[in-house]
DNA sequence: TAGTGGTCTAGACCACCGC
DNA sequence: CGGTGGTCTAGACCACTAC
């Protein structure tokens, strides 16, 4: 865990604090320590706090005002669905769907798997299966999966503890934030199987999207593969 | 053209900066002065002109190496491709299509398209029917909207001048470069006039992709609707 | 070796906030 | 008013590049 002495000392105390804040040593809401304070407790110039600050807060974890201080920032579960949830009505509605989780088993990691979450090919994973419905309508048939070292709080959870969206609870019982994510889309005609799970013909167009998500240490969190109704969804994208 | 005085002296610079860029003072390849010149030549501490430098840097325009110098970025028409052109094959191939203008005109802006590109009811637009292939097939058929203002130079060139690639000729003959976009994704079926550019049947599933470009100044740059055979496609985003 | 950007320091003064 | 972050300065030393 000994970071590397050769980094730049502003990255080795943005590292310090992105720890600070998964610990929840520094919460989300409260304000960190000043800058002066924090040049004095660490042995730095101010100027090179303030640069470990700026990462932080180009990055979303912190939010500065000025004459008030900086603040771990507050995870908005909203935005983040939408962040993450790019799928919409043609309506333009963006409602949370309701979410089944079908089955949740602890398995040996597949080695596609195990190669995508970059874990040990003999490590364990947590599968699910998932549905999610707008007004009792299936939507997206979702498999995912998780590495049990990480998840091993979520493996125990009653079922009946998860609400309809899976981050905050991998926040808040696993410690575990994603802070990124890529995504890749394709069309397929849809499999009997999920087919049946979507209330669909077989070989109706699907929309595929696989997540990988990863939290603040970039490693990946979360392997999730999605699959809906082409006609009934619309993708955003912004590129820079 | 007066920069707000009680603007902080690292963004004047960054505005001056992209100035002298746009005006193809300093031109893409090019080293900018040393960050000592510049402190020398704007009165500046060298810490100030760094901020402005940083900034340019995470916006793209600027590209820094360390012992070599500071340089305006070469606007890498391969990178800008895959960029902002999404799609490949299958087999993970990324070349770059084929592109046949079928159809150039200048065009009152029809209302979606002006507001759109957030332009007057009254402005002329440049309408453009082009198709894109890759070993001779069709892969996309996209219809192109370019406010008429900003982009009459286009307008008048001899398409046989135009290459594959459209950014390129904005930036080298109108002087337009596109900074970001924003891409809407949906599948639907293909309709007849679309099925036959594509040479595919009527019915079948198409990707429809919009895409509306902006410039550095965050102005609407160009409106496209692409739409190709959704069996053939892979769309990769990255979600931060 | 000379020159570049990369890191870091130790201050100064300002604008803004909450009391 | 005192304390916060925001801006800015004027250096120092280091790592890397080109010659």
């Amino acid at each position: 865990m000994q970071a590397d002495g050769r980094l730049p000392r502003y990255q080795r105390l943005r590292d310090e604090m992105v720890a600070l804040i998964a610990a929840r040593h520094w919460r989300p809401g409260e304000a960190i320590p000043t800058e002066q304070a924090l040049s004095q407790s660490y042995g730095l110039a101010v100027g090179t706090v303030r640069k470990a600050v700026d990462l932080l807060v180009a990055e979303g974890l912190l939010e500065r005002f000025q004459g008030r201080g900086t603040f771990v920032r507050r995870a908005n579960f909203d935005a983040s669905l939408f962040r993450f949830f790019r799928f919409q009505t043609r309506q333009g509605e963006r409602r949370i769907p309701e979410s089944r989780i079908l089955r949740r088993e602890v398995v040996d990691a597949p080695s596609a798997v195990a190669a995508t979450l970059q874990i040990s090919r003999t490590a364990r994973v947590i599968q699910m299966s998932r549905l999610r419905l707008i007004d009792g309508v299936p939507m997206l048939a979702e498999e995912i999966w998780l590495p049990y070292a990480r998840f091993a709080a979520f493996a125990k959870m009653d079922l009946d503890e998860v609400g309809d969206l899976l981050y905050p609870v991998y926040e808040t019982h696993c410690n575990q934030i994603v802070a990124s994510a890529t995504e890749t889309l394709t069309v397929e005609a849809i499999g009997a199987r999920h087919a049946r799970l979507l209330n669909i013909e077989p070989g109706t167009p699907a929309v595929v999207i696989e997540r990988l998500a990863f939290g603040y240490d970039r490693q990946p969190l979360e392997w999730r593969r999605s699959r809906g109704p082409a006609s009934e969804f619309i993708y955003q994208a912004e590129i820079r």
